[in-house]
DNA sequence: AGCTGATTGGAAATCGTTTACTTGGTTTTG
DNA sequence: CAAAACCAAGTAAACGATTTCCAATCAGCT
């Protein structure tokens, strides 16, 4: 075991082992073409100096940095830190790395965090894109040599594969789960936002009303408590009150949430509760809150396989016009029924 | 911007600019020594061809890999992804790549993940040991040439520095504010574990029930929510049942909330609750969780400071005492009242 | 013994960038 | 007016591993 300093090279290996660095380097590579006691000579002496070989001088022949990036609006949040754990162990599988930036949902910061994981000619890249159309975006990706893959959100014109779950389908199945369940007036509640996701949530929404043939009445204005706040309590004073709010994100299930439980509304009996959008402790607030769940590692776990398989499979023509097949995959979201809608299972 | 094929090179740019590589490369790194014009003109040739310089090419010239790995036990782990979260913005700061690899808590792996790292040469590391003690992560540790810094979990004799949160006062902080506000019969509860953190958090319970003269008793079978459920409510029927009870990690918070709302205990006015730890919906739900908060972020950001700060400063001597001077930095705790415990702030 | 053929090991070119050293031309100055 | 200083820009040699080709060795034959 060395102490310190410059790390060994393939030659200094060789020296030290009486034999040239082509064989060296064969035994790093596995050791074929190399008599079985050269090799174990080799390898001890490898062991010894504490060898490893320099990525960036492979890379430079070649060879895959065996990197993939992956470039999301935010680490800490839950859902795309579950996305990160389920792509870094595929990447592990393939014996990859994987390096994680962070864009905060800004086209800005999302290109130039591209760029340099580019210029570090990671292997492939998967996206969660801040804007589906941004045109930066855009022209990077047809200049791109690489494979991407977008997860969450795809971008305009299916210009990479994308993996998203059925936010629409979701949706309209939580209405209309709401709807059978003999809920008259069901109002929709999110913050303002022009995200993909939001917007396919609300036309699931809008869908599975207007096919009952009941009015929609969305309200995109909870940002915060007090804005949650403010929407409910007039809505409750108003005439016809809503009893069953559909929430579209996890932030705007959580004000509501409290919001009714400060004005010690009865979930799910005055009104009921169901949320887009899993998170951890939806299952233990009294009552426990019903929601559509997204399969959240799944998103992460098949852009990954996506985006290896692409990568190793560039030859083959059958393997292009599969992945042109592919262009979107869309993962089925389920209820996870709870007891803030009056549809309680066992407990 | 050019199409797909074999990204563009030095001597390419070079030639299309009817200039020498030199020139390109100076162009790259800021342009000194060029004239203006000769600047502008193969900067132009420059995005014309989407040429961005291969960083494998440049480390192997003995360049910084601008590459900073993080090995952590889990990336989905709210704790975790947060300090990921900040080392990454640190990282950005300085130019660099946050690699993030999960151990699992498995030494095994954890020693493979360091390995792959260093081949990539990144240019420090972060590391949450799995184990402190492990004789593996020692040996690599010493006979490494690169910075690393330890977060949460120290290494063992201060092998590298350190930072975590101060587990033992939080802990001492955490029950005497408990035993101030009279309860009698504080009992602490845990899943068993060997992690550095618990052991230091039990530490810090027992010193301060010690020094009140009470007699310390801690349940470290709490794993589940079986578990949880038995235990108390075998203390609840036991003789002498607790009025308050301090949990050690979230989890298992989590498990003793939901037992107790099941059990219709009333909280805290029957039991006390206090957590170590912070969660996102400890505010949220009722009633609201007091815990000891731990400064997550910064653990992640002062560890990626620190990190940073040895990578630049190998030179002069002040620096390294300086460096010799933190091995361990130990970040504060603080409290944070809500309704869970007795000591209620405003609402 | 000498030849064949398989097997193992080595020398050298290569990847794309940086950089020490030159070159040629211009400007300043004694 | 010549010499020194200066500046832009180019040439070529690294960096460390892979890889192609070639040389050497040795066993097994005849």
């Amino acid at each position: 075991m060395k102490k310190k300093g410059t790390p060994p090279t393939v030659s200094e290996v060789a020296r030290a082992a009486n034999v040239g660095t082509t064989t060296v380097s064969r035994v790093i590579n596995g050791g074929e073409r190399v008599s079985p006691k050269t090799l174990a000579h080799v390898q001890r002496v490898i062991d010894a100096m504490g060898y490893r070989p320099n990525q960036a001088a492979r890379v430079l022949k070649g060879h895959r940095t065996k990197t993939i990036g992956l470039v999301i609006p935010s680490i800490a949040d839950p859902f795309f830190s579950s996305c990160a754990e389920a792509a870094q162990a595929v990447a592990q599988a393939n014996d990859s790395l994987l390096i994680v930036t962070a864009s905060h949902n800004d086209p800005h910061s999302e290109l130039e965090n591209l760029n340099i994981l580019i210029s570090h000619r990671v292997d492939g890249l998967i996206v969660a894109p801040a804007n589906s159309q941004s045109e930066g975006l855009r022209e990077l990706l047809k200049s791109l040599s690489l494979p991407v893959i977008a997860v969450d959100r795809p971008v305009a014109d299916a210009l990479v594969p994308s993996v998203v779950s059925d936010n629409f389908k979701g949706a309209r199945f939580g209405t209309q789960h709401l709807i059978e369940h003999g809920y008259k007036r069901i109002v929709c509640l999110t913050g303002e936002s022009t995200l993909f996701t939001i917007h396919e949530r609300m036309r699931g929404y809008r869908a599975a009303m207007e096919s009952a043939g009941r009015a929609a009445t969305l309200n995109t204005s909870v940002k915060d408590y007090r804005s949650a706040e403010y929407a409910i309590q007039s809505m409750l004073s108003g005439p016809n009150p809503p009893d069953a709010l559909f929430t579209l994100k996890n932030s705007t299930t959580i004000y509501a949430f409290e919001v009714l439980q400060k004005l010690n509304v009865s979930i799910p009996k005055t009104i009921a509760l169901l949320g887009f959008d899993d998170f951890e402790l939806a299952s233990t607030v009294r009552p426990s809150i019903s929601v559509i769940q997204q399969p959240v590692e799944e998103i992460g776990r098949v852009a990954a396989e996506l985006l290896f398989e692409q990568l190793l499979g560039i030859r083959s023509v059958t393997t292009q016009s599969k992945v042109k097949r592919a262009r979107l995959v869309t993962l089925e979201t389920r209820l996870i029924q709870r007891n803030s809608c009056g549809c309680s299972p066992s407990n």
